[in-house]
DNA sequence: ACTGGCTCCTGAGGGC
DNA sequence: TGCCCTCAGGAGCCAG
């Protein structure tokens, strides 16, 4: 169910039990995920430090001296910190153990989800190496979007769920952002001005700290399991209110399909 | 270089 | 209660 929000306040949540720690072992109960969990994973992970819980767009990264574990949620996948001893369920595919009785569970009803090793700079790994800026980082702003957009027909929305565009940029947000921005999820990417672009980066920006900020009310309770991220904390404009009134002017909110996904918006707030 | 369509998989919810 | 259908927050890959 992740989101980039999501995926960060996952990453915090985590990250303050695994920095520091010692992976003691793996234990793998179902390997076929997008990419099947490779063997070489297994054996070069234990005994490895983590040194570092980063985020690219919507991967994870657990970075040690010998590699770095890159890990994908996909639709349905989420991680959690349990005690050891807790028994698994359906679907909890990977326990990585680690020194203190800290156990770092990945689960995926989907197996959308990703959990690879990778050797030497993990920003040069082909699944990161095309990824755009990070919205919330330096080097993504109304400017930039603008040059991109250059000459690009498809739709803004799908414009900006582009992960060579901008990392981490999903439907729930792609959708808000529009709304906030005043912009038609249809209109031509490359017929969008300087000036809206700036409104809209804004807009990817405040909705994205927005969603952060509400998740991290939940990161007091990740050890003990009942810590899922927060999706529906943010108020949602425009997101699966189809028929109903539009928070700016009241009429009707949309929906269409725009590459198999759902787009909502208001035909008359956004042109 | 872009674009749209297809694909992986399970589970939830609606209609009958 | 059950069956069948559609849909779901991702994103890599492919042909055109």
């Amino acid at each position: 169910m992740p989101e980039l929000p999501e995926v960060e306040t996952t990453r915090r949540g985590i990250e303050r039990h695994l920095h520091g720690r010692r992976v003691l072992a793996l234990r793998v109960r179902e390997r076929r995920l997008r990419q099947p969990l490779p063997r070489r994973l297994e054996r070069a992970l234990p005994g490895q430090l983590i040194r570092e819980v980063a985020r690219r767009g919507k991967y994870l990264l657990l970075g040690t001296d010998a590699g770095t574990v890159l890990i994908h949620l996909g639709m349905s996948g989420s991680l959690r910190i349990v005690a050891p001893g807790l028994p698994a369920q359906k679907h909890d595919h990977v326990d990585i153990l680690c020194s203190d009785d800290v156990c770092l569970r990945f689960r995926d009803p989907r197996r959308f989800g990703l959990m690879l090793w990778v050797e030497g700079d993990p920003g040069r790994h082909a699944l990161l190496r095309g990824i755009g800026p990070e919205p919330l980082g330096a080097g993504f702003d109304g400017a930039y979007l603008h040059a991109k957009a250059r000459g690009r027909r498809a739709g803004v929305k799908l414009f900006i769920m582009d992960a060579g565009v901008v990392a981490g940029v999903g439907n729930i947000y792609a959708n808000e952002a529009l709304f906030r921005a005043g912009i038609h999820p249809q209109r031509p990417a490359g017929h969008v001005s300087a000036a809206r672009y700036e409104a809209l980066a804004a807009a990817i920006r405040a909705v994205l700290r927005e969603a952060i900020a509400q998740g991290g009310t939940t990161l007091r309770d990740f050890y003990h399991g009942t810590g899922e991220p927060g999706y529906f904390r943010i108020r949602l404009a425009v997101y699966g209110r189809e028929g109903e009134a539009c928070v700016g002017c009241g009429r009707p909110v949309r929906c269409i399909r725009q590459g198999q996904r759902a787009t909502y918006y208001c035909a008359r707030c956004q042109r």
